[in-house]
DNA sequence: ACATGTGAACTGCTTCACAGCG
DNA sequence: CGCTGTGAAGCAGTTCACATGT
């Protein structure tokens, strides 16, 4: 296993699991590079160099087992196993979240909800009650939560997020359009819909000023 | 103006923005590219080069004038007008990002919204309808749309994103979790919720494995 | 013959370090 | 003196091209 994997082949290795997925429940049963790199929007080559960062999955001449390399692949990005996730937030972003099938589908399950709101306090979610977030580090260490989903007001995050890490929990997935200041030893990630509206926003006032 | 411009500036640069209006509401009236690193996660010399792919905005010695740099970021992003948005898929996604501010906040307005389920066409989000799917292209076009947002089951966006295509919107934002193909002209940018999370998942399993 | 796996070349983003200017 | 603006250097990610194996 090589040091440091980028993160643009980390999310394509997603985006290659998802076809092979697909090419499985259609019984497909061998892929070229070829052919994954045309549904992902890459190159042969790109599909290649990211798979062989990891091993030798294919058989040359011949291309990639659909099943072995669906299994390889989740092997390689953690999906053995079930990721316990808490869900800070119970707002829209954080309702859209709880409701989206493709999460629980990927063995990430939402174990716990948190707001802030007394209002929201004690309703239930399916079979998950929220809960008060005065208790959120203490719950986070108990319910041994791996993944932590801020869906908070950008003002609180970091906030939330240094009790989050205090509780012990290794990874954030940050809806609010600030950066996170954590340890190094935290994974985090953004999702950040305003940034990419403005990314479309700037191209589209470019090919009108270029016209 | 330079011919190519980074995805990672552009991103970088909405944050920025960010920070920029924060501080302006505070009252500061000058910053340095370092205050304005810190704050991105970034360094001060990515900051200046950024900044400087667009010209001058700095004084020596002295730093950036909030106000003037605000303004300037929001120019580039060409934030300076009103982007007319279209929703396309009025599930807990669509509804999530309906009554989300900030877009409105920034000059994005929703202005129509389509889902090809009956029981929700014709019913009324605030002051927009809901519409069938059906007459999308047509309305695309008469609406002027400059942007359209997918928020539709993955395996039915590439039919729908033809459609907006063919009505002649120029950026598309792509909530399914696949690769659009477009012409070249059409900017597309994605959200992919469940790729963030399998990167917090690969990074977990890596410090796992490692002890 | 065909498609993988991979060192080597290339491209482009980031970091460095300092000249320029207030 | 302090901080910007920027060529030059460094580094990382992508593409190329071919040896390798079926």
């Amino acid at each position: 296993m090589p040091r440091k994997i980028s993160e643009s082949t980390v999310g394509r290795l997603s985006l290659y699991l998802r076809f092979l997925e697909e090419f499985e429940r259609r019984g497909v049963t061998t892929v070229s590079s070829q052919a994954l790199a045309v549904r992902g929007g890459t190159t042969a080559a790109q599909v290649r160099k990211d798979l062989s960062l990891f091993g030798s999955f294919g058989k040359r001449g011949l291309g990639y087992s659909v099943p072995e390399l669906t299994a390889a692949v989740r092997k390689i990005l953690g999906l053995g196993r079930q990721w316990r996730v808490a869900l800070v937030g119970a707002g829209r972003i954080g309702s859209a979240l709880f409701e989206y099938g493709d999460f629980r589908q990927r063995g990430f399950r939402i174990v716990c909800v948190f707001d802030s709101d007394p209002e929201k306090v004690g309703r239930a979610w399916g079979d998950v009650k929220i809960e008060d977030s005065a208790g959120l580090t203490e719950k986070l260490g108990r319910e041994q939560v791996d993944i932590a989903i801020l869906a908070v007001p950008v003002d609180v995050v970091q906030e939330v997020s240094d009790r989050v890490v205090e509780a012990g929990v290794g990874a954030i997935l940050n809806f609010a359009p600030t950066q996170l200041h954590v340890p190094p030893s935290v994974a985090v990630q953004h999702v950040n819909m305003s940034v990419e509206l403005e990314a479309l926003s700037f191209a589209l006032s470019r090919v009108e000023g270029a016209a």
